[in-house]
DNA sequence: TATTGTTATACTCTATAACTATA
DNA sequence: TATAGTTATAGAGTATAACAATA
């Protein structure tokens, strides 16, 4: 197996043992799976128009707008007119909406067991690579 | 930040950037997301009662019945009664199931542009880290 | 009586198509 | 005419509850 393909493996399985902690936080915050995929696509970004969603989320338009007003109920987002063209909508996170996401992102980053065994050295030395990654462009979709 | 979770968020970052292979992969094989889920989990494992996959997918039991009657409809799965407790019927992969689920782990395990361009040294290094990992238990949740 | 799996049913989420308002 | 977003509607997926077979 070449290289890149053997640490992805690995890489893939520890984050396919995690996917479980996704419905966890949803229920732990009072909020659908769907809106954690959603707050999360928004983190640290600017406001991003709903055509823009759509593509990163790899949904249909009219399933952004039915998870923006979702969204918009809780409080967590709100639309704002573009003035540069009047058919735009962005969608912005609000206060509330960036403290749900990190209260979501608090929880995802909590490591597995496996990642903690390692030891300190390991773990500096797994960082001492993974901090060469190159993000390139930001994550476009929807993340798990 | 500590350092489990250092490592573990840029790890989870990279996983999040793909998710989209999970429909991608899933329109490849003619199959839908939900089977491709359900064949990663089948991996590399002895065939399960029903009652186990509905607490491993973290699903109703019923939508048990219903997946696996659409993998055992594309000839994917069978399931078998177990002589010692005839309530209960295990699945197991077909030929042409573990068949499938190559076809899917080999999307899946196509590494991204992130971590081939870290070239061979680092890759080496990362693998001599990765491969300390403790497994554990299998994973027993739905993958991603 | 309790448990495994199925069926019947309703609910949630997603997609397709038609519509509006801007461009 | 084309595009951004919405609404109406249908379809796919999931859960709840009642059921049959077995323990």
């Amino acid at each position: 197996m070449e290289r890149a393909t053997e640490a992805w493996a690995i890489i893939h399985s520890l984050v396919v043992a995690r996917r479980h902690r996704i419905p966890e936080v949803a229920a732990e915050l009072g909020i659908t799976p769907g809106d954690v995929f959603a707050l999360l696509s928004l983190l640290a970004e600017e406001p991003k128009p709903m055509r823009d969603l759509a593509e990163a989320w790899r949904c249909d338009a009219s399933n952004v707008t039915w998870q923006v007003d979702r969204l918009e109920e809780r409080g967590f987002v709100e639309r704002r007119s573009v003035e540069a063209d009047r058919r735009v909508k962005q969608v912005a996170l609000t206060p509330s909406g960036l403290e749900a996401q990190a209260r979501v992102l608090a929880f995802m980053h909590v490591p597995p067991d496996e990642l903690l065994n390692l030891g300190p050295e390991l773990l500096d030395q797994l960082i001492g690579v993974l901090s060469r990654i190159d993000p390139g462009r930001q994550p476009d979709c929807r993340p798990t």
